[in-house]
DNA sequence: GTCGATGCAAAAAATTTGCAAGTAA
DNA sequence: TTACTTGCAAATTTTTTGCATCGAC
């Protein structure tokens, strides 16, 4: 773990947005001037691989990142404004995905043999401001 | 409808894949090779835009289209090998998924005065041929 | 004729790569 | 030393844009 990888998990961690490549450079930039644009993308893809961020694209054209939350109860999914782009959080009807996920998650390991490591659901809509 | 955007909604009618915009302009050469690259990219945004179709990113770097279906039952998730990058479209537990799908739209839709037009549930995995 | 759609080429934006230098064990 | 990691710049890939032309009504 260097400084550069630390530096680009504090920043993830430190947020509840989605920052893009470049936002978390900026951010990153701001204590440790020295760190380069391809350092943040070779980092951000390491720790994709590593199962420690998730990569995701809610159609602006740029990939965003977020930290992958260990205790359940932080879990989340997204509803995506398709016109401004906003992503809010939410939690509600959790634990009846998670239930429906896990039922869901077994049977398609069986039928298909998929190890799953992973899952998203999001919804995509017009958003309150947008409206 | 003019004959790029019939020729492209061709291709996308005539697969069960997530073609690139580059593989739909390869497939929409072969009848039409006088339809340009940029106009795929054009006509892509507008059927997203129109709602016939849903841009997808599957984490191999470019955006990949599918025809949205208007019967339900032809209505599916996906199962994305992150290794390969295959993707399994599947349909089994549809009709749980649904059903929770439409109750959490109806609460989040209140809650959040936000217009759900559309979904997505993928998984993230290791397919049978990686492991 | 008007207005939108198209092809082509150029440009832009996002991401990746090559390579020499730096760093830690 | 040895094997990674990094910064910088250049390159690559994907997508978007400008503009002159074409075509349907």
């Amino acid at each position: 773990m260097t400084m550069p990888r630390q530096a680009i998990l504090d920043v993830l961690e430190s947020t509840s947005a989605h920052p893009s490549a470049e936002e978390i450079y900026h951010g990153v930039h701001k204590n440790y001037p020295m760190i380069g644009l391809a350092t943040v993308y070779r980092t951000l893809e390491l720790l994709t691989e590593l199962g420690l961020i998730f990569k995701f694209d809610f159609g602006d054209g740029k990939a965003r990142y977020e930290l992958i939350q260990k205790h359940e109860d932080e879990h989340h999914h997204h509803l995506v404004c398709t016109q401004c782009k906003r992503i809010i959080n939410y939690t509600e009807f959790i634990d009846d995905e998670l239930e429906l996920l896990k039922k869901t998650e077994k049977g398609l390991s069986q039928k298909y043999d998929f190890r799953i490591q992973n899952h998203i659901i999001q919804f995509y809509g017009i958003c309150n401001r947008c409206q």
